[in-house]
DNA sequence: CGCCGAGTTGAACTGAATCAAGAAACGTGG
DNA sequence: CCACGTTTCTTGATTCAGTTCAACTCGGCG
């Protein structure tokens, strides 16, 4: 993912914006449009949205992760997300509809954009087969063996959410160590 | 969907192989490399792989539906899944290396591959949010409303595995009406 | 200090899994 | 076309993972 990362950043930079959040920054408020996506240099983000009122992560973007509302890129629509910032955050903007137009001048990196879609829809694919078939404790551990330090970036009820239990029910798992 | 997925069979005409398949018929073994992309005109097939010995349903592809081995396309790695025919079928199938040539060749008909893998996308974020809250009593509905017909053509159990749960909890779930 | 949101802990409850036994449906060969 | 075996589906009893609700602890911050 990072070697990808570098290089989108490097050959899309022309249409690029670099930006800093602080933490607690509202990025993307649901029932809005937005083209943006979030290359994360540094810091946490997050996306997320409501289910009869109970606030639900839907992703997480870290360094070399990605965040953007893609509902709305996708559909042309407003959007059902909320992009948050977790922790001071440096980030590249790229406008979708820009990406689109520059796409069509500089062919050459129709590849590039293609494996940035299909990494994120494997990262997707995997963490749907983990809801399928895992216990909450695996999903939980599955999560920490691939980014060790979430659980001390990001609080605990947002990890619960994100891998679709309770809180309480993650406290429980992180105790019976 | 559809008019999507009849404009891509026009405009791939070029390099798509019309091809007819048997109920039963295995697509694709795990364990193997391939990268056919098929386009479903009639009939149903599934994609599927093993955990633990048990086979799971990754993905159901009816008419105007699509399905191949993603991680091998994507990754060109062997496969982990299968892909099976469950009801006799009339595919297109696309090579998806020769895709990528033929979209050098033909820049025009990248936005409409863009729009193809976004759709697929949008598809699997809605069936990971179904995981993530909602019991298996609402997948089921979900799915039925979608795809009115499934349960007549599919079996119980490829569909419970789909969904999550076991065959005995499904039937349980149909029976209560 | 004292409040407040985040995390923990406990007890009761519940949706779904498991195990086990039957009942249908299904297709294959006589 | 029927009989048989196989697979698929249903039904029941029990167990278990995870939820819910409620109370309590802790660390930060006004």
């Amino acid at each position: 993912m990072k070697e990808l990362f570098q290089r989108a950043l490097a050959d899309l930079a022309p249409i690029l914006q670099s930006d800093s959040y602080e933490k607690g920054a509202l990025l993307h408020q649901e029932n809005t449009v937005s083209f943006n996506v979030y290359f994360v240099q540094s810091g946490a983000l997050r996306s997320f949205y409501y289910v009869d009122g109970r606030d639900v992560t839907a992703h997480f973007a870290l360094e070399y992760g990605v965040v953007g509302a893609a509902d709305s890129i996708i559909r042309r629509k407003k959007s059902r997300y909320n992009i948050e910032v977790l922790e001071d955050c440096q980030v590249s903007v790229l406008d979708y509809q820009e990406l689109e137009l520059f796409l069509n001048q500089n062919p050459g990196l129709e590849r590039l954009a293609r494996k940035l879609t299909q990494m994120i829809y494997m990262d997707l694919v995997e963490r749907l087969e983990g809801m399928t078939f895992l216990s909450a404790k695996d999903r939980y551990e599955h999560l920490t063996t691939r980014y060790p330090d979430i659980t001390q970036r990001v609080s605990l009820g947002h990890i619960a959410s994100f891998l679709g239990i309770t809180p309480e029910t993650l406290s429980r798992i992180r105790g019976q160590y």
